[in-house]
DNA sequence: ATGGTGGTCCAACCA
């Protein structure tokens, strides 16, 4: 059995001790995080060492940054883009005895028209490329994260309210969906056709209360993990309040394969 | 009700 997970943790450092109990909780065997927030030498390892976790990062101060935490020793890590642009620390990529993980974290993006729009397009774009010029649709491949665009109208909670918002215009849909022709599926969906599930909600609007969200974080593989997954759900609960550690404003979504 | 959140890091940006 593996059982992988994806979730936007919003700092690594503030909630530490909410994601390793998740994590040893749900038996999570490989996590990709994203906005960890850290500057390299700052990153939690040793918690993660006690809880088992072997954690390879690729992140920066402040703002962006990705890890993979894995019980597993991953076998190689490539950090960022093999081109070496890479002023904003997006991907990581581990290769694991069977199984790879792509784990990124896409740009929000921007209004129609500006530049932060523009390089999220590029940066899906290039993405799929990277994919195209690395691995194979016929291997085992896992590529999750916050993709920062939710893909149909069952990904959000009032369509028409968010035609043409960041995260659900068009082009940015398009340029998803171009993606996934890769050769990946997109594993919430396929187990779940019909269901309504966010992934994340506006914290500046108290969306979660009212459960207005998106579904922008995503699992996808490739057809020979397609055929083995048993299951994929996204947790709820953990996004909610309780005690004084603060949630993330993303629910974590994890998947189980018979591998 | 002319406000309302939260993280980083301490002014201002990002989500």
């Amino acid at each position: 059995m593996l059982r992988v997970a994806t979730w936007n943790v919003n700092s690594i450092r503030v909630r530490r001790e909410l994601v390793i109990g998740w994590l040893k909780g749900m038996g999570i065997d490989c996590a990709g995080f994203q906005e960890v927030k850290v500057e390299p030498s700052l990153y939690p390892h040793s918690p993660f060492k006690e809880a088992g976790y072997t954690c390879s990062v690729h992140s920066q101060k402040a703002y962006n940054g990705v890890s993979i935490c894995s019980k597993a020793e991953p076998l190689e890590v490539l950090k960022g883009w093999p081109d070496g642009e890479d002023d904003e620390k997006r991907l990581i990529t581990a290769k694991f005895s069977g199984f790879s993980v792509v784990n990124v974290y896409v740009p929000r993006g921007g209004e129609k028209g500006t530049e932060r729009h523009a390089y999220k397009i590029y940066f899906l774009t290039k993405l799929k490329l990277f994919l195209e010029e690395n691995f194979s649709p016929d291997e085992p491949l896992i590529v999750m994260g916050d993709f920062n665009v939710a893909l149909t109208e069952l990904d959000v909670y009032d369509p028409e309210i968010w035609k043409g918002r960041i995260g659900f215009m068009e082009d940015e849909r398009e340029a998803l969906s171009e993606f996934l022709t890769f050769g990946l599926y997109d594993l919430f969906r396929e187990l779940h056709p019909d269901e309504c599930r966010y992934t994340w909600w506006d914290i500046e609007t108290g969306a979660f209360s009212r459960n207005q969200g998106l579904r922008i974080d995503y699992i996808f593989v490739t057809k020979p993990l397609l055929d083995k997954a048993l299951e994929c759900e996204v947790d709820v609960e953990v996004r909610r309040k309780k005690g004084k550690i603060l949630p993330s404003d993303h629910a974590p979504v994890y998947a189980t394969f018979r591998i």
